[in-house]
DNA sequence: CCTCTAAGGGTCGAAATGACACTAAGATCG
DNA sequence: CGATCTTAGTGTCATTTCGACCCTTAGAGG
């Protein structure tokens, strides 16, 4: 047993699964583990922090490595630290990331067609986990208690979506996370006032009036996230 | 040099002195560093993680070493991780605190009573601090701004205050803090309509009309910090 | 051509916010 | 004692925001 203290990094990788009942839900990846402690249940995708690496890059290295996937946002949610977390003493730098919805189905249909898919890898609805190890069932429970609150006054809800999606699309994301209906009328108003988005002069039809596409804007994101600089923190 | 990253916890202590003109600033603790890298510069208080004590418990000891006092409000801040921020590897977990203000006042006349003050800390006016050591501007600059964002959502302004004040010690804490003044009846509403405060039947006497003296009310204000526990957060 | 459904805009009352006037009450000074 | 000053605390009112709900628009599909 060593007597000094090891840094890891973990990151609870969020993104929007469409569910069979049509509805979209949280989604995250968990990587089986294979060896002690907590052999054979399921973790937080993550590793051990070099020496020659910061945190916010070894969390976007990791989540690459089980995804194949850059995230659309990443930011630090909390160290965990307490003596008893682990057998042994680690501190656990823990980010959270959200995924494109269309990058997670592109990149899970190209598994398909080429037959491997990384196999101690498996997503599960956040309303269904199963049991996890370590302290990561509250470090996930945390994840989502700040994505709900940071949805409310951010924009990181356009984290989930392609870069041109309609005022529904956005609507459905936010019904997602805050796991309630938003009024279609009111939502466009909020969303319009906030300057966070750009019309374009594009339009989505097949079905019903056509609905008009829009970009997110990049310029306003940026100022709600404080002194911290681009280098621990990102937005794509 | 070592080959290992090593974990540091510190912490950016604010309180409220009462200012030669009269109002109220923050002010912060910091220690002279008397060793190499930046050996005589002024840094924040601290010291490294040891293996059988959690960051909060680190925390909350380097803070009473320092200033020999228990915080009202102690929260982590961030995990600041770069590879660059120290000649060696170190992962800082820096937590940031309130204490008192008749607290530090009553420890800085027991220090001038026994003549035995620390003599390598000393207290600084936020807005007139030493060049620092590290990165510990960006650590004292995020602290400030997670404060002022923070006061407007909860109580942590009551932790400057005693335990028995008036709406004006707490309007003066809020000006302090955001820098700029608070209409007198706005305020008594709002904070009033919030819940958090507890009239008591008694009165600060003394110049003019009266004022009433209010208590916090603990009941409400552990609601709005999420599911971290209070093992990760003490509020007192 | 009629109907269905979602997009998008308008209305209206409730609630929150901000500016500011007004009353209450002790301190101080003549 | 009484006038006045200063701060505590209340009231008012216009503006803005929020939520609920209705109405019109426009393409899809019979």
């Amino acid at each position: 047993m060593t007597r000094s203290i090891r840094v890891a990094v973990s990151t609870v990788i969020l993104t929007l699964r469409r569910s069979e009942s049509g509805e979209a839900v949280l989604t995250l990846p968990l990587v089986l583990r294979t060896r002690e402690p907590f052999a054979d249940q399921w973790a937080l995708p993550g590793g051990w922090l070099t020496v020659d690496e910061s945190p916010v890059d070894a969390a976007a290295r990791t989540l690459a490595e089980t995804t194949g996937l850059a995230p659309s946002y990443l930011e630090q949610l909390y160290a965990f630290g307490a003596v008893d977390r682990s057998p042994t003493r680690v501190v656990s730098i823990v980010y959270w990331a959200l995924l494109r919805q269309d990058d997670v189905d592109a990149q899970s249909a190209a598994h398909l067609a080429s037959g491997h898919a990384p196999e101690n890898v498996r997503w599960f609805d956040v309303g269904a986990l199963p049991e996890l190890a370590f302290d990561h069932v509250k470090i996930v429970e945390y994840a989502l208690w700040r994505l709900r609150n940071k949805v409310g006054y951010s924009g990181v809800a356009h984290g989930f979506l392609p870069a041109e999606f309609t005022l529904a699309d956005l609507r459905e994301a936010y019904e997602a996370i805050l796991g309630k209906t938003l009024d279609p009328a009111n939502f466009r108003r909020q969303v319009e006032a906030s300057g966070n988005l750009l019309p374009t002069d594009r339009f989505r039809t097949g079905s019903h009036r056509p609905a008009r596409l829009y970009r997110y804007n990049t310029d306003v994101a940026l100022a709600d996230r404080g002194p911290l600089g681009p280098e621990e923190t990102s937005i794509r």
